[in-house]
Formats: structure tokens, sequence, C-alpha cells
DNA sequence: ATACCTTTGTGAAGTATTTCACAAGCAACG
DNA sequence: CGTTGCTTGTGAAATACTTCACAAAGGTAT
């Protein structure tokens, strides 16, 4: 089986959310240049991400919305539950905590951690900020497969390593660090100060770039 | 002149986050070898990421650290202070309004602007949230270039096309929703859901796909 | 049943990006 | 001042990703 790029899982995802769009509206079909027009790519691209998984669509028609919604989120490995751990109470932490979108995709958190005393034992929403110092024991003990990092640079890697001997599998880290892991495990890194920096670098020259999505 | 790649800005604003920790330890000079080492790239790579914009290395001996990092800074247009508004006083916005890293780097955060009549008015640090009625003409006054938007997704179209009437030239999306810009302005969209879909594609086809940076 | 219109699925072609590999340059040392 | 050891800069090769273009269906109308 060939390699599926980091891109194509993306416009995956991105298909997905229209779809669903379009599922709620009860549109019965979508054409690779629709789907191509709401996501701002090309209906070649579409046909070529799709037929990665299989042939989803019917010739003359266009590919049928609902079924290949279902079809995605298999494909994505939202038919299942995932568990989440949130690592740091802070703004980003709080931010995650509360987005709804999660939830709705079969992600749940099932704990949020941070080692100030402040805040552990508060209350948000309906979870109770738990201290990092049980966070290995929780991790194993709920099987949790996922964790976000959302605390200083300084602190991240030596969080990460303790998260991967607990039996973590896949992390979303928000610290500005760069943070390595063993090959089991799945790592993506959002940092806010690179993507403004990539905008200043165009800004600057703007000429050369082109227009990112 | 040829077109930069994203991937290739991507990494050079991560060259410079390392050059300047070597630089702080008063490192004289670095080799692609060590920078590649530390930033998780090739040798190659970083040489002909660097390559595109001069011949910064002495052969034999490497690169000046302090040096380079200067040229990276010119190079990624952070020679000089540019001005951001954030739109969307929720907790991302706080997130980003707090991060130092962003005023180290010549970000100057000159307005940050809600539509909730309890936000309005409360003080942020230095800050206080404004109105979003007010943002475009602050905007035209202030002369900013960039903004960061978070906001509802319902709500993020109608916001930008009002930034780029009042002359935005880059905007940093956080709300889950697509947005378009004229090819004029640049546009960044960063999605914490596609994020966490990306992991769970990596975990149901651990076989298929690699690691990721 | 046939002609016609539409849209998929997919090799092949075209671009873009990364990696290789090596000549050329610099420093240090005897 | 030549030799040695190291590291850059860069064409050329390899790989990855996107776009093209068209045969093969599916549907509809007559």
């Amino acid at each position: 089986m060939k390699r599926i790029a980091d891109s194509t899982v993306r416009r995956l995802s991105m298909y997905l959310r229209y779809l669903e769009d379009l599922d709620a509206n009860g549109q019965p079909t979508a054409s690779s240049d629709e789907l191509a027009h709401l996501c701002g790519t090309t209906p070649a691209q579409v046909r070529k991400d799709l037929s990665f998984f299989g042939s989803f669509g019917k010739r003359g028609l266009g590919y049928p919305v609902h079924a290949l919604t279902a079809h995605l989120r298999e494909i994505l490995g939202l038919g299942r539950e995932w568990k989440v751990v949130i690592v740091g109470a802070g703004k980003i932490g709080a931010a995650l905590a509360n987005y709804r979108g999660f939830f709705q995709r079969g992600f749940r958190v099932v704990g949020i951690y941070d080692n100030s005393p402040d805040k552990v034992g508060q209350r948000w929403g309906e979870s109770v900020i738990r201290d990092t110092a049980t966070l290995a024991d929780d991790v194993r003990h709920e099987e949790a497969l996922i964790a976000v990092v959302a605390i200083p640079a300084e602190d991240a890697q030596a969080l990460v390593d303790s998260l991967v001997a607990a039996g973590i599998r896949a992390i979303l880290n928000f610290a500005p660090a760069k943070v390595t892991v063993p090959s089991h495990v799945s790592l993506k890194s959002v940092n806010m100060a690179m993507e403004l920096e990539g905008l200043s670098f165009a800004l600057t020259h703007a000429t050369i770039t082109g227009t990112s999505a």
C-alpha cells in the first residue's frame, strides 16, 4: 500500500467538513468539481485523493454525499472514540477544553492537568483540573492514546517523554519547542510564532510568494 | 528570482530559533550538520535552504552563528515592527495576547477586539478590549498590516472581508472555517480539529504514515 | 435501444521539493 | 608552502506531489 501524504489527509479532513454541511442540507450527491470549489482545490485533486481509498463515486453523477461522509469518517479513524488528555491548564488548554468540535468528532477529553497548585482542583465545566503528578498513572489506567500539550517550552520534552513512557501514541504539541518522540508515536506541532513569521516573510517578499490556504 | 516554498520558510524560522539559542550560548559557528540535527532535517536541506538567499557559510568552518541569525531575521522580515490586531477576546485571543514570543520578534499588538458587550472595556494587561465596530477605522488609522482572527466560524468571512477592505495585508485565522481573501492578502489558517484528525488518521493507519515533525 | 451529456477513475506528463555527491574553498599544522 | 581534514555550495538525480487528458461508465431523453 502506498504512503499517504500529509497534505492528502488534511484535504480529506476538509472534504469531510463540507460534506457534512451538504448532508445536513439534504443534498444527495456532490461532484468533484463542487467539492473542489468549496475546498479551494482542483477537481482532479479531489478525485485522486478519494481514489486512494476506493471508488466512491458514480460516473455522470458524482459522489453520494451521505455515504462518502461515512467513508471519510472511517478513513480518518473517527468511527471510534479517542480518549484525549490535555496537559496545561492555561489559555490554550482552556480553548481546547471548551471546543465543542472535538467532542462531536469522537475526541473525548478524559482529563486536564496542570502542575500549578493554584489551578489543581479548579473546576472547568465538567472536569476538575488534576495534578500533573498523576498524569502518567491516569494515562495508563484510562488507556488514553492522544495528548494535547500546552505547557511552557522548557518543560515540554520531559513531559512528552513521560507521556510516551505511559503509553501515549499521539501528541499535539502547542509548546514553542522542538520535541522528539520515538517513531511509534505520532507528533504534530503548532507553533504560533512560526506562523506569524511566515506571514512576515510573505509581506516582505510580496512578489515572490503566492497565496497560501 | 525563484519562488520560495512554504516549507522552506518554515524551516528558516526553525533555524532562526536554534541559532538564537546557540548565539546566546556564545557558540561562534555551526555546521549544516549541527543545525540539521537540532531541527530534525538533513544537512543538504539546510545548505540548500540558506543558499537561496546567499552564501553565508565558510567552507571547512560552518556558518557564523551571530551573523546568520541577523541574516535570517532580515530575510524573514523581522527587522522591523509589525502592528498586529487580535480579533476575538476568547481563550485563543487571550493566549496570543499573553504570548511574549510575539513581542520579542517584532510583532506589536496594537489592539484587541470583541463584539460582546461583556468583554468590551475589560482590561487585559496593558490593553483594553475595544468594540469590533471600531476595528476597521483603527486598522486604517494605525496602519496595522497583520490580523489574528479568533472568533466563531460563522462570523469569520464577514470579518475578514472588512479587515481586507480596511487595508490588512496578512491574516492568521484560528476560526474553524474556510475563508477566502484576494490574492494581495496572505492568509494562514490553523485548525485544531484538523490537526487532531491527522493524528487520528495516523493512529488508525499506523503502518502507512511515517512520523511527522 | 441509441445518442448524448455528464462525471469518475487513472495512467501519463508536468512541477516541485528533497537528497545525493562532489568539486572547490578555508583553516591548521608540520 | 604543500598536505590534510573538514564543510560549504550546487548541479544533477531521485522522489513526491499535482495537474492533464481521456477512456469508461451512468443517467436521461427520445
